[in-house]
DNA sequence: GCGTCCAGGTCTACC
DNA sequence: GGTAGACCTGGACGC
């Protein structure tokens, strides 16, 4: 089947790193994304406010510079094109400024690889509500389960684009799936009604998950909002606020624990509160120092 | 191939 | 407020 494309270029920051970001965030590995290692590219389906489907392909054309390559079956108009940019901004979060979190690691030598190599930037998902679900998907689950459950939410529920191709289920359509299916068809297990309801409270319009983006609530009072959703605990709500760009929260789970045990307990037992003592230093950006902390070796090229 | 065990967060009931 | 047990799936392992 043939395509329309488009090529839009996206200007992105100069110590924007896109080869590391995709490849150092475990979002990037979860349906609809999908990245090509040879050639440095990461692709999704969006489904665009009118309706329609473009698969965009993002790969670095220079420093400072990406390139979309966006497919459609009809074209898209100047429109469409502005919206798939804004999206692909978004997943990379190339508005967030992270200028203060350079200055304070400044401060701490054994930080200085974030800035040589330019990490501290993740994937994350155009709305909100994808980011929620994939959230309670990872709750209790390893990486290949969570991989597995968001993989049939998108091939099972998600609007066909070409092949193998996708779209995220939108709320509709998840809120069509009831928890039977979900949990059936899915095999998302005990959080199947969990999954269920949050979209059924997103069509009803009785919660507005895409307002936590721009919300005026500090992180504390929004995290009590998150934590209002079933299937949402501790980890997950301070996951989700690390998604919304808030990093007040560390998001600790087992394999975190374990790093951190691993990292600066000499691999023995160390409780939250000495972890959370130990990162309290970094203010609002110590969730994601935290983060970048326990993932350096996978971060940091070994030849270093 | 089958059965068992285990890892992974959250919810609910109970104290 | 703290804690125990249930909730599911899939991978590892032993037989």
């Amino acid at each position: 089947m043939g395509f329309t494309e488009h090529s839009v270029l996206l200007e992105a920051p100069e110590d924007f790193n896109f080869w590391l970001t995709i490849r150092g965030s475990g979002w990037s590995v979860l349906k609809p994304f999908s990245f090509n290692e040879e050639r440095q590219a990461l692709s999704r389906v969006h489904r665009l406010s009118s309706g329609e489907t473009a698969r965009a392909t993002v790969k670095e054309k220079r420093k400072g510079e990406l390139e979309i390559l966006v497919e459609s079956h009809e074209g898209l108009e100047k429109s469409g094109l502005e919206e798939i940019e804004q999206a692909v901004a978004a997943c990379l979060r190339l508005d967030e400024d992270q200028s203060s979190l350079l200055d304070l690691l400044r401060g701490y030598p054994e930080f200085g690889w974030v800035e040589e190599i330019g990490a501290g930037r993740s994937v994350r998902s155009p709305t909100v509500f994808e980011d929620v679900v994939k959230t309670i998907c990872t709750t209790n689950a390893s990486c290949g389960l969570t991989k597995g459950i968001v993989s049939r939410l998108y091939s099972k529920l998600g609007e066909v684009f070409a092949g193998d191709a996708y779209t995220f289920p939108t709320p509709e359509r998840m809120a069509s799936a009831k928890a039977e299916f979900i949990k059936k068809e899915i095999k998302a297990g005990y959080r199947s009604p969990y999954i269920a309801e949050l979209a059924r409270k997103v069509v009803d319009g009785e919660l507005d998950v895409e307002a936590w983006n721009n919300s005026s609530l500090v992180s504390s009072s929004l995290k009590r909002e998150i934590l209002k959703v079933k299937g949402v605990g501790e980890y997950a709500a301070d996951n989700i606020l690390k998604l919304l760009g808030r990093y007040d929260f560390l998001a600790l789970d087992s394999w975190m624990r374990r790093r951190f045990s691993e990292t600066h307990g000499g691999g023995g037992e160390v409780s939250d509160e000495e972890i959370r003592e130990f990162y309290a230093p970094f203010g609002r950006w110590k969730g994601l120092v935290f983060s970048l902390d326990m993932a350096k070796d996978y971060l940091v090229p070994r030849s270093r």
